[in-house]
DNA sequence: ACCCTCACTTACCAAAAGGTGTGTACTGCA
DNA sequence: TGCAGTACACACCTTTTGGTAAGTGAGGGT
């Protein structure tokens, strides 16, 4: 209840995979979660150039609640909150593969610009 | 220039794969159109339950537009028109592959239920 | 004393996506 | 004569999505 309802009735199994990879950050979270193992909230922040953080929670939330992302929070001061992907969220990214290859493909046939991610 | 513009930089390939599927009926067309290999205009609104005609319209001059869907007209009373796949709308279709299984697994995991496509 | 960091929350706004309903020019069928 | 089918275009409206800016509360650095 956080945004929408989702979860809907699909179409098909893809209908069913883009409702919960659909977000503007969702496929970056998945990629930098499965790089990295485990993640805190700043961490990713900072690795996803651009995003804010109330997009990060939202998007972070949702993911949680499809069941692809672990949130773990330690009662510490400062806060300290731990993500990392979940059985799930590891095979729904080996799932993107073939659609990432393809879409680097698309990238350089178009010419297209990558995003520069700055160094820092 | 149909709707926005897009083909924007992207931070990846799967980044840029879904700037071209999203869209909430271009996976069903590119099922339907791999499907049958070529279906005039009414016969894909018939096989997509739901879809009004302008989305219908727009989801594939979009698509034509990004070299998945291949689209011709002939000159006759009543019009004809025919769509079928590109050979970059096949191999998409084909990198989806693993995601519709996902999705699929999702959908029995979860217990969502399917649209029902009526029979006529 | 003051700002920075952590991990958020809340309120408000703008843009994009999607939906509805109508019009069109022509033909075939009853 | 009147209605259905063909493949749309156009105007209007609602919903969804994403973005901005501010606030929170405790601790640590300078």
């Amino acid at each position: 209840m956080a945004t929408t309802a989702r979860r809907g009735p699909y179409f098909c199994g893809i209908d069913a995979a883009m409702d919960v990879v659909s977000g503007k950050w969702k496929s970056l979270i998945l990629w930098e979660l499965d790089q990295y193992g485990v993640r805190r909230f700043a961490q990713l922040r900072r690795g996803l150039p651009g995003v804010s953080e109330k997009m990060l929670v939202q998007q972070l939330r949702e993911m949680e609640e499809d069941g692809l992302v672990h949130r773990e929070v330690f009662p510490e001061v400062p806060p300290r909150v731990e993500y990392s992907l979940t059985g799930h969220g590891v095979s729904l990214n080996h799932a993107l593969a073939a659609l990432g290859a393809w879409g680097t493909e698309r990238i350089q046939r178009i010419g297209a610009e990558k995003v520069a991610v700055p160094v820092a």
